[in-house]
DNA sequence: GAACCCGGCTTGTTCAGACAAGTTCCGTCC
DNA sequence: GGACGGAACTTGTCTGAACAAGCCGGGTTC
């Protein structure tokens, strides 16, 4: 248990506002106040509430006290990429079923977004995800060819891809890239999907990435409207001088 | 332009690499080098650096040096309060038309939302906005009853209410909610849109905040399907983005 | 009562130095 | 050749100090 000052002193806040000591609105202790009840210095204490700033916990204004924003917590970015691990935290019984798995060249999409040499392959894979035995998602990815071996030996039912790679091989995720948009469902997703075709799906494209930026895989995941919203919070000050942490790659 | 030390750096940086010199892949040099070279303490530097990573440009790992992720400009979610403003940024020609305003009691959606007494009023508006010309949004909001004054007091033809509010009024939006899924179009969203009833919409409800929390906006704006693409960067660090499940009511 | 000013408080920015923890790379040993 | 170990380098965390810039409340003035 050896955290960081700053992420002790950032996690005892957080509890504080989710507690609703600190309720929405009111003002925190000034910097000061904490680094002396913390004994830590003030340069600390602003590491622990740039964080939280960057939660969208907390909001501030040179020469003002900094203020409680909200109270809710806000999901990190591990659940971004892995569909598994949002659902499950939300409490889902969640279901996979895998319709394809091949290997096969890569299309020029791939290629550019993947930066993938010209000829190179990609290990493609179709799956199907259910909600509480609703089929809520259809994703078709393309794994870049060095993970593609990591990739084939997972068990047809494993839940979270992502996961079992950082678990078996250290293939941590660390950014991505994400476009959504809306798109009709074409007659493919209309009969996995069981929804009719040309009805509205919530398309989210993304590229995922290593620490060191090295692409791992480009997907297209298509969502039945009304299974998923996805939620976003933003600060003016959009949390420049987080100085960060983090616990990657392998 | 005295502007910070640290956002001089920052800004430096940004167009090495948007300009190449430091391409995807490499490395950035390292914090002493950069505080060497600007004559500015490394903890200057590193909000520099901090500032740069929380745009997604380079990435960093305890140890190694800091590595250059990609090379576009991400525009940051701050643009997702105005459409105005990103749309100018883009490069495109907008114009908007005014459908309705009115002033009416909050439904039970606003009131939560905007967290208003039970009974207060709000002003309505409906914009429909147009890219080049082509209808692409419709735009309904309701305005809290304490902004709605200096809202009627604007010109019809006015292009962004937000940066209005805050020229004329100091009335600045700070943070946002925003929840994103697809909806089929209404009868009436397919008539002002153009588009056939039960065509895809991709749809981003906000909620618009000033720097002490109070809300200004509530808003429901619909786009057409491949008018707006909405793109996000995460790091693993921290990211904005989290999904929701299902029908939020409201 | 209303407008104004000022002093105290609070956050923003910057500095210089120190140690911890992780990466990289090279030389050595087997 | 390959495994091991260590030195040099680099980022992460933390301290204590100082000044600038902005906010707030209270007192003064009109």
């Amino acid at each position: 248990m050896a955290a960081s000052r700053y992420l002790q002193i950032a996690e005892a806040l957080r509890r504080s506002i989710l507690g609703g000591e600190y309720p929405v609105g009111s003002q925190l202790p000034s910097e000061s106040d904490l680094a002396a009840r913390w004994s830590a210095s003030r340069g600390t204490v602003r590491q622990a509430v740039a964080l939280l700033a960057s939660e969208g916990l907390i909001g501030s204004r040179q020469g003002a006290r900094r203020i409680v924003l909200r109270r809710e917590r806000r999901h990190s970015f591990a659940e971004l990429n892995s569909f598994a691990q949002w659902a499950q935290g939300e409490g889902y019984e969640i279901s996979s079923r895998i319709l394809t798995r091949t290997r096969r060249p890569a299309t020029p999409t791939e290629s550019t977004r993947l930066t993938l040499p010209p000829g190179a392959g990609v290990l493609y894979v179709v799956r199907l995800r259910l909600l509480d035995g609703e089929p809520a998602m259809l994703e078709r990815t393309a794994y870049a060819d060095w993970v593609a071996p990591s990739v084939e030996e997972l068990p047809d039912d494993c839940v979270s891809i992502m996961n079992s790679l950082a678990d078996a091989h250290g293939i941590v995720a660390h950014y991505g890239d994400h476009l959504i948009d809306a798109v009709p469902a074409g007659s493919v997703d209309a009969r996995l999907l069981h929804v009719r075709r040309g009805s509205p799906l919530l398309r989210q494209r993304h590229l995922t990435c290593t620490a060191t930026g090295r692409p791992i895989e480009w997907t297209d995941d298509r969502y039945v409207a009304g299974a998923v919203t996805f939620s976003v919070s933003n600060s003016a000050d959009a949390s420049p001088l987080s100085r960060r942490a983090g616990r990657l790659d392998g």
